[in-house]
DNA sequence: CCGTCGCGGTCTCCAATATAGACCAGGTCT
DNA sequence: AGACCTGGTCTATATTGGAGACCGCGACGG
């Protein structure tokens, strides 16, 4: 009951075929809607690299390019460019950049990046303490899913 | 300095450049780094489809396949298998089918699943939240780069 | 004085992945 | 009989990701 109840409600927010709503008021926002702004947000956001990003930044302080390249293993210098422009873009991310030689350019967490931070750390946490579990899990699956 | 101490100590943790301690204990699990166990399963659940779906099984309860493809606009019917898989596979979804007709097949949060949901709803809410925020920031942002 | 290194990227190419849309079995409804 | 429902799969095409080359600039080595 609870849970249908649940259901219809957001049934009904979403049920808009052909107009969108997103401008009406901070109320509409809805991220499971294709056509609002804050699923377009969202979408950009919930990629490894991003949140990956917003955690060593939330982890270790600021940090300069090459050294959240050699902190998140396996990123490429294109992707964690890409990731980084689309976070300053949002103002999640502010970047600083020092006129030396060589240069130096620094990367921290702005108050709006700092909130999402303070949400996705817990995330990365959950996932190292459940790993086990989880790869125990995927090795019983394959396993049943194997003998066919 | 409390930067500088947290980053070193990150640093310390990570500076395995031929050897992988993957197999040591639980604590050894960092999902920094490119060979863990853990990162392979972070890898897999930070996209958009599967947190999206994670959140909608939380906030709605259990929900049949075209539920679920109704309520996350947008979603093929593809990637919306493939990620439904995924989750069932690390064990955090069940899978449920009812041999009627038409087939009627059901998705359901396990207790693993319900953990990582609710760390993730509050990250879709804070995006509704603040989406007017970051889309202003991003004009703003546009507009400061189109003088070049 | 010439070659090389580090920094913070950009560019190009190729492989992998996402999306759109057709198709399927098998039963129901009209 | 023909159209429609379900929960998928298959295919063709568009988009994206990763590997590695290149770049300007100043310092540094021989």
């Amino acid at each position: 009951m609870t849970t249908e109840e649940a259901t219809r409600a957001r049934a009904g927010q979403r049920e808009e075929p052909t107009g969108q709503p997103e401008g009406s008021a901070e109320q509409g926002y809805d991220v499971f809607a294709r056509l609002c702004p804050s699923r377009e947000v969202f979408a950009e956001l919930a990629d490894k690299w991003s949140l990956l990003i917003l955690m060593s930044l939330a982890l270790c302080g600021p940090q300069r390019f090459s050294e959240l390249q050699r902190g998140i293993g396996g990123v490429s210098r294109k992707m964690l460019t890409q990731s980084l422009r689309n976070l300053e873009r949002s103002g999640l991310v502010l970047r600083t950049v020092f006129p030396e030689t060589p240069p130096r350019v620094v990367y921290d967490l702005l108050p709006l990046g700092r909130e999402l931070a303070d949400l996705v750390a817990p995330l990365g946490r959950w996932t190292e303490h459940r790993a086990g579990r989880m790869v125990a899990a995927r090795e019983e699956f394959d396993a049943a899913h194997a003998e066919d």
